[in-house]
DNA sequence: CGTATTTGACCGGCGC
DNA sequence: GCGCCGGTCAAATACG
């Protein structure tokens, strides 16, 4: 099934490259195939591409969407085609990955890049590659690449979700680089530096050599966040913490039954539900609505360092609880919000922080007198989110309202970053992440975590691509343009003719390639492909090749050709 | 000495 | 009105 299915499957949803006329790939195009592939060729105009190259396929739709059934496999490889073929089904194989996310050589920043990727086998660029020479702009398909393997991987250790096919991880990669492709702007924040954040020793990486490891860092249970789903807590959650600790244990229990299950047991303070259900309805003449949200935090410290500057203002004790609640108010002048933080009575790995109003400065970077921005050290993990409605509920006389009424919430799910990334990229409630506690925790939690995934932000940013596309996670290895070019530009100077098929080592492709593996989903499960969307990247290649490539790259986002069919 | 925290008093809403 | 309760104030205190 394996061929056909692929051919099928593999023109569904897998979708080339990421590439695009961009910045780097034109000096990356130079380097590799000279002026060589200038000439616009044309010619041919694909016919059928689909049956270009059967054998190449598993290797990569991405030769056979783009037609060059002409240029197909150049028979002679070129010299730095089977090394190149190689190069992209290691970077694409993400089954020993796993063990070096957990190993102490695992990178926390683009410099230790390239030692991972020798430990995986790869041909990997030297050092300099990295330093922002013009080397760099070559490398920036691997680095890219192989950056978002190793995040991947990490979160993946993280969430538990390591024993997922591999299929999955790569579906979640590929979602993962569109949505950071989608937030590259809104995740960045420019004030801080990610080489200041040393990751928490979570996943047993190295030592910092920053010496920032202090940090109490936990283990991630889970990121939540999940559809929205108006569960029922609104009324019996009013139970403190109590519940809701249980929920999120650590042991990544299904967060789901958890929760519920949390309710159901849960007798709750009789006290609390009615007034609550009172106030957040009675708030009608509200005021300017103020904007509220509770956050869990798994952590060991009780202040968590959000971006702002607090000052304790109260302390009362939490009834049928030994740890107090604690209130804190905004120290910049004429910033009304508050937050009250308090540990979960069963769970004291558990802190709940509920913020209460919007800010009105930008965050409070520590600035120390020497000007250098401080490492951040949030040392806790972002359990889940309890956005109260803020649009309705605007406590008119009451300040704050009662402690927590989960009108929107996410469960926790075993993938939870993943959800949590899809979360805020597509939901429609975009008050979700727009939510500037939100995003702050967010934030700062995965620079702190996972700092390679905000070097991936900024080097997306500068060099910007077409958005990814959304492909097949079946579909392996994708060829970035510039391997595309170069093989094409080589094709046509060499033989210009023959084609043929076997030459390739497409059978390792296939060995590396688990279509088989993916046993449920049938071909056609995929994204049908649109053939529009074939033929646009036609449209490309021919720009591409006819056009100089240097002339426009432009900044952002290209029309790209997204595929709009995610999920 | 300026600033942040502690801690008991205080206050308004609410149920009784 | 009374007492409870969540939340807030602010004087006293701790900090460096
Ligand atoms: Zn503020």
């Amino acid at each position: 099934m394996d061929p056909e299915g692929r051919g099928s499957a593999g023109s569904g949803s897998g979708q080339p490259e990421k590439d695009v006329p961009g910045v780097g790939s034109g000096t990356e195009d130079e380097g590799f195939s000279g002026g060589g592939f200038v000439s616009s060729p044309q010619r041919g105009s694909t016919s059928s591409f689909a049956d270009a190259a059967p054998s190449f396929a598993d290797m990569d739709s991405t030769w056979q969407m783009l037609g060059s059934a002409e240029f197909d496999q150049p028979e002679a490889h070129a010299p730095w085609w089977d090394n190149r073929q190689q190069r992209y089904q290691q970077r694409n194989d993400l089954s020993n990955i796993e063990q070096l996310a957990g190993s102490s050589s695992f990178p926390r920043d683009l410099e230790e890049l390239p030692n991972a990727c020798q430990l995986r086998g790869h041909v990997a660029p030297g050092l300099d590659a990295f330093e922002g020479s013009s080397h760099f702009t070559q490398y920036q398909g691997l680095v890219r690449q192989e950056s978002l393997n190793l995040i991947t991987a990490q979160i993946a250790r993280d969430h538990e979700i390591e024993r997922y096919s591999q299929e999955e991880l790569r579906g979640f990669r590929d979602e993962m680089e569109r949505f950071l492709f989608d937030q590259s702007d809104s995740l960045t924040l420019p004030n801080l530096e990610p080489q200041y954040f040393g990751t928490s020793g979570t996943s047993g990486t190295n030592p910092d050599p920053l010496g920032y490891a202090d940090t109490p860092v936990p283990e991630v249970s889970s990121l939540s966040i999940g559809p929205d789903t108006e569960v029922d807590l609104s009324d019996a959650s009013t139970r403190d913490s109590q519940g809701a600790s249980e929920v999120s244990s650590p042991g990544s229990k299904r967060k789901l039954e958890g929760v519920s299950a949390d309710h159901a047991g849960d007798p709750n303070y009789d006290g609390n539900s009615p007034r609550i259900r009172q106030r957040v309805q009675s708030s009608p003449a509200g005021r300017s609505p103020q904007s509220r949200i509770a956050i869990q935090t798994r952590t060991e410290v009780d202040v968590i360092d959000d971006g702002y500057k607090w000052r304790k203002y109260g302390q009362k004790p939490v009834k049928n609880s030994v740890h107090p609640r604690n209130y804190y108010k905004c120290t910049t002048a004429n910033c009304p919000v508050r937050k009250r933080v308090e540990r979960c009575t069963d769970d004291p790995s558990h802190v709940l922080t509920t913020y209460d109003g919007t800010h009105t400065h930008p965050e409070t970077s520590p600035q120390t007198t020497d000007g250098s921005n401080p490492p951040r050290n949030v040392g806790c993990n972002l359990e889940r989110m309890v956005d109260e409605d803020v649009s309705t509920s605007s406590a008119p006389v009451t300040p704050l309202g009662p402690p927590r009424v989960p009108s929107n919430y996410w469960p926790v799910q075993p993938n939870g970053l993943a959800n949590l990334l899809l979360a805020g990229s597509q939901l429609p409630d975009q008050r979700r992440w727009s939510h500037p506690a939100a995003q702050q925790i967010f934030r700062l939690q995965f620079q702190t975590q996972y700092p390679l995934l905000f070097n991936m932000l900024n080097l997306m940013r500068t060099f910007p691509r077409a958005r990814p596309p959304l492909v097949d996670p079946r579909m392996s290895p994708r060829l970035d343009s510039r391997a595309l070019h170069a093989a094409q530009s080589y094709a046509m100077r060499t033989a210009s003719g023959h084609i043929n098929q076997d030459v390739v080592g497409p059978a390792s492709a296939k060995a590396l390639d688990p279509q088989n593996s993916s046993s449920g989903l049938g071909p056609s499960s995929s994204v049908p492909v649109s053939f529009s969307r074939a033929q646009q990247r036609l449209l490309w290649m021919r720009q591409l090749m006819g056009e100089s490539i240097l002339g426009e790259q432009r900044t952002g986002q290209h029309p790209a050709s997204d595929s709009t069919t995610d999920n």
